[in-house]
RNA sequence: GGUUCCGUAGCUCAGUUGGAUAGAGCAACAGCCUUCUAAGCUGUGGGUCAUGGGUUCGAGCCCCGUCGGAAUCACCA
């Protein structure tokens, strides 16, 4: 049983031999004690002062003093101003870390493929341009929560939806076949999905000059953007698409098997990877019968012009349109059939889908809607909703080209790390290939726990040059700690000192040892935590406290010097726990730690 | 206009179901490498937690108002 338990139920026990009143245990509250105060658990007496009839101090007084002579794993108390402040003795703390040196996932929970799973979507990008800033938020936070979601022992399927059909990518075709000249990634050496996205660009562009053609000739704004012969190339094309137009059909699989090869060097880039990957293509007509259905159910109308509406009124929503006039779906409508197929395919126990939080609308009726039509599995899909990403200048604009391309920013991060590495000579006696394989995991570790770290609920501004500092609260603050670790232990192993040797567990005089140990402690929660809130930055947070606590010990203390042999011990076996619990907070962040920077 | 979210140090962010004197990093300044990696450690300054009320033994956190910002309310995705 964790201390804290045990601490409460005495508690308990406490009250009512003291006080003859029974109590709930859920009123007694335990929390870390702060730094400047002596003891490691602080309990607030407050909540008992009604039943105890004493001041806040006596009765924390009577509390500490039962606690001190019930637990022998507590060996003393302090009270300051009705705070009752516990100290666990040394041998429990070292106890526990003899135990937790011997498992082998410390802080994990295995993960039972038996049960349902989670599925967890997101990156699910448009293939008609790179990749940007934006995704890689998404992406980032879509794999460390299901990596956090798997260390909380869920059965986790990444599943990505790739947004390959409409309008958008027909401007790319359309402007592609008429000033593309057959030009081909290899034929400009450039990245795939890049090449499309240039085309999108100057789709938008050529559009553009014609609005303002159509505006001087007397049409008005809102006409002009309707009306122009490029957009009306577009949405024949977009039919065309629909009817199975083989040449339309051949030219779009050709240019989306170009962004494709694109998106797949970003991700690996990135170090993403899904375990299913759905298309829109195949999956956006499924939506319709659904929907058909439901207006057969009288869920749904369908007004005289042929559209289809859903009224949520009632719930304090507007009316959602599910099908055009034409007859065509619209966004919800694809989705409300991915969801459907996705619950067959998998009868998950979630669905979690990671989109920004422009879309919150969105979700709650889509939800709201699966509910309506009767599928009562609309209760266990989960909008991961995350903040915009802003630059220092405001929002990103990919037409004003203010957007920041993911390989782009990787690239750049990766030039800094190396430029800094270089600066500092660490990497000097290395091969290059060695050196460029850390400068990679350096750099990455950076953008990623740069992102990371922050609340995924809240926007976030991303200042380039604040992204690749590595100094202070950073992903390479933390892996530079870890190779500390491993460079003590191996220096350890190299003078025949024993690693895992059983650390005695009564020494005493060891305050920094004790702080980290806690800290240790602590992760299995901090793990359930995570998954609870879906939050990476709650791991990160923790790593970086780990990190910083373990620094001073490194700085303050020696370790393989140190001569009392217990002492010597210790140490060692914290610094091997703590690089373990950093490695694998790390990984739940997605981000890999080098043995040497 | 309706709905939702946000506002904490110059900047970027933490702040557990309401608990002690609101914490980190960056930036600034001052120190620490003959000792396990100085991508490190230590110290100094910096706050009306947007604002006004309320609930409470106790509010950055809960409730109401005000101000400021963002998103959304498409026969776009």
């Amino acid at each position: 049983m964790k201390i804290e338990e045990i601490i409460i139920n005495k508690t308990a026990e406490a009250i009512q031999t003291l006080y003859n009143t029974p109590i709930d245990s859920s009123s007694v509250q335990i929390t870390k004690t702060k730094k400047e105060f002596e003891g490691n658990l602080t309990m607030v007496v407050f909540p008992f002062l009604k039943i105890s009839k004493k001041s806040p101090d006596l009765t924390a007084q009577d509390i500490g003093q039962y606690l001190v002579q019930n637990i022998p794993k507590i060996d003393k108390y302090n009270v300051i101003k009705g705070f009752l402040n516990i100290s666990v003795s040394n041998s429990y703390w070292i106890s526990f870390l003899n135990n937790a040196l011997t498992e082998k996932e410390y802080g994990t929970k295995p993960v039972n493929a038996n049960t349902p799973p989670v599925l967890v979507e997101f990156s699910s990008p448009n293939t008609n341009k790179p990749l940007h800033l934006g995704h890689i938020r998404n992406n980032l936070l879509g794999w460390s929560v299901s990596e956090i979601l798997k260390a909380n022992g869920k059965n986790v399927v990444r599943v990505n939806l790739v947004n390959d059909r409409g309008i958008h990518i027909c401007k790319s075709m359309l402007a592609w076949q008429k000033w593309g000249n057959n030009c081909t990634p290899e034929s400009e050496s450039k990245k795939g999905d890049k090449l499309v996205g240039e085309f999108y660009v100057l789709f938008d562009k050529e559009n553009k000059k014609e609005i303002e053609q159509l505006k001087q000739s007397g049409f008005n704004d809102e006409e002009a953007q309707k009306k122009t012969s490029l957009l009306q190339e577009a949405q024949t094309m977009l039919k065309k698409w629909e009817e199975g137009d083989k040449d339309v059909l051949s030219l779009w699989e050709r240019m989306n098997s170009w962004v494709y090869k694109g998106f797949d060097e970003t991700y690996k880039k990135m170090g993403i990877s899904f375990d299913r990957i759905y298309h829109e293509s195949q999956t956006y007509k499924s939506g319709k019968n659904i929907v058909q259905k439901g207006i057969e159910n009288n869920v749904i109308t369908k007004k005289e012009d042929g559209s289809a509406w859903i009224d949520l009124t009632a719930d304090g929503l507007d009316e959602k349109l599910l099908l055009r006039a034409d007859g065509t779906s619209v966004y919800i409508t694809q989705d409300i059939g991915t969801a459907v197929q996705r619950f067959s395919e998998y009868s998950p126990e979630k669905q979690i889908y990671v989109v920004g939080n422009e879309q919150n609308y969105h979700f709650q009726v889509l939800a709201l809607v699966l509910s309506k039509l009767g599928y009562q599995w609309a209760k266990d899909i989960f909008h991961l909703s995350y903040g915009m990403v802003e630059l220092p200048e405001g929002k990103m604009k990919s037409r004003e080209g203010t957007v920041v391309d993911a390989d782009d920013l990787m690239d750049e991060m990766t030039q800094s790390a190396r430029e800094i590495s270089k600066e500092l000579g660490k990497l000097d006696d290395l091969s290059t290939e060695e050196a460029e394989k850390i400068i990679q995991t350096i750099a990455m570790g950076a953008l990623k726990y740069f992102i990371l770290k922050v609340d995924p609920k809240k926007n976030m501004l991303f200042d380039p040059k604040e992204s690749i500092d590595f100094n202070g609260n950073t992903g390479p603050f933390i892996q530079y700690t870890y190779t500390r670790i491993q460079s003590v232990l191996r220096k350890a192993a190299e003078t025949g000192i024993q690693l895992n040797e059983n650390i005695r567990e009564n020494i005493s005089e060891i305050e920094k040892e004790k702080e980290i140990i806690q800290l240790l402690y602590e992760f299995p929660d901090v793990v359930m935590e995570a998954g609870k809130a879906y939050s990476p930055a709650l791991i990160a947070n923790y790593t970086y406290e780990l990190a910083k606590t373990y620094n001073q010990l490194y700085h303050d203390f020696p370790i393989l010097k140190e001569e009392n042999s217990d002492i010597r011990n210790l140490r060692i076996g914290l610094s091997l726990l703590s690089g373990n619990v950093i490695k694998k907070a790390m990984e739940l962040l997605g981000i890999n730690v080098p043995e040497k920077m």
